[in-house]
DNA sequence: GCAATAGTGTCTGTCAGACAATATAGG
DNA sequence: CCTATATTGTCTGACAGACACTATTGC
């Protein structure tokens, strides 16, 4: 930095203009029992008390956007490490009536069996199945399923989710994503269950089992899977390198 | 909205946590003699002064994300309706020395007339040719090539540049973006030209042409290009609706 | 051996790339 | 007719879907 640019920080002003508060939100996506499920906050205060929402907390000042989701996917979802990726910027003025609240919305993909944990770990989650009506290129709207048909969302939450189903089904079959909605060890089955289930539609056997491995992305381990009272899968791995 | 919400927006405090500033940064892109375009800012003034920027602007309290897009295409880049997609949020905590700002970065595509437009209009826009180093599947870097070189950019705009083609270029040949770079009517090979300038790659006429049909994205307008000194190119027009 | 699923071989339709043939404007 | 490009026809290789076949495990 120059001398220049010293004396100009110094004299700057940041509080010329009246600033929106920043959060972000989080999409928590997993599949279980073969349908995309997603894990809500019940809200117990004003506004939209009593409806579903997101996890999601405001940025600090001193934490960058990435940092933020990462923070808020511990603190709020009881996760640890997880595939989280920007999604979009929600910015209507009057998404939120409180105040001017900017949303970054992220979603994170996990494995069905943190989703158990989770939900034992905090009572206040909710788990819900994410009905969409597919199949259609555009990708209609979503809806979280509860036990007594769909939860009402929150502000733009249901626009958030819709986006984020979206993006999973668009990246899928280009990208490994799919991986990070697995245990370590997998079958060649269950992957294609995950595909199905985000894709809303039924794959070819053959065709998928040559698709993945042509790609490279997987790794297999000799080790086969256990309990099955007939031949039993082997299980595959994903490799991080392309090498 | 019921009396206890009420009450509860009354109450609340907005001004509990520091917030960051919010701006729109916009990349204008164009496809100008067979090569990716954009128009940069040069900078005055400190921090950065010297580099070159994205038009961009400050998010009012009172405007929606997108509203803030379109009002800096005009105020910044004088220029009227275009193609508008939200990029991606770029919230490092020092992207911007001065303080925190969050960045919105939107990309804008226009047809290469209206960048020769805006350029006449406001002297303080600059066109660079976006050099990347392609082909390579993951879009390297990329640079703004002035008269003598690359142009060095302020703040992060190299890597939102960089995100803005790698999203073109993963965009191009599954949506309809690509007609937003050209004028209403135009000839398949000034659409391959373009194609070809967003992937960096020389593409099969044929295959191209049939492709484009197929997709029913086309209108032929039975009218022939004008001023070439042999076999005139019939002129296409995008069709808005799949019917 | 039986049941049930894992994993493989093969045919076929679709589609993009390659390449060549035909069409048509100005001169 | 000549030049240069538009436009079309045809062949071919890559690849996904369909479907049937073989393999392997527990019982």
């Amino acid at each position: 930095m120059t001398q220049d640019e010293a004396l100009f920080l110094k004299d700057y002003d940041p509080s010329a203009y009246e600033r929106p508060s920043v959060a972000v939100d989080l999409v928590l996506m997993s599949v279980i029992d073969g349908a995309p499920a997603a894990l809500l906050v019940r809200r117990d205060e004003h506004p939209h008390a009593g409806r579903w929402a997101l996890p999601g907390g405001f940025v600090r000042i001193d934490e960058a956007l990435d940092d933020a989701a990462r923070r808020i996917l511990g603190q709020k979802a009881h996760m640890g490490d997880a595939y989280v990726e920007q999604l979009y910027s929600f910015g209507a003025v009057d998404r939120d009536p409180r105040m001017r609240v900017i949303s970054v919305a992220y979603f994170a993909l996990l494995p069905a069996d943190r989703f158990a944990a989770a939900l034992k770990a905090d009572r206040g989650l909710t788990l819900t199945r994410i009905a969409v009506d597919w199949p259609g290129e555009t990708g209609g709207p979503v809806a979280a399923m509860g036990e007594d048909g769909p939860l009402p969302l929150a502000f733009d939450h249901g626009d958030i989710l819709g986006l984020a189903m979206l993006r999973l089904r668009g990246k899928i079959d280009y990208s490994p994503v799919g991986f990070a909605l697995l245990p370590d060890r997998f079958t060649l089955r269950a992957l294609q269950d995950v595909h199905e289930a985000i894709l809303g539609v039924p794959l070819n056997k053959p065709a998928f089992r040559r698709r993945m491995l042509d790609k490279g992305w997987l790794e297999a381990t000799g080790e086969r899977e256990t309990g099955s009272s007939f031949r039993p899968a082997e299980l595959f791995r994903f490799k991080p390198r392309t090498a």
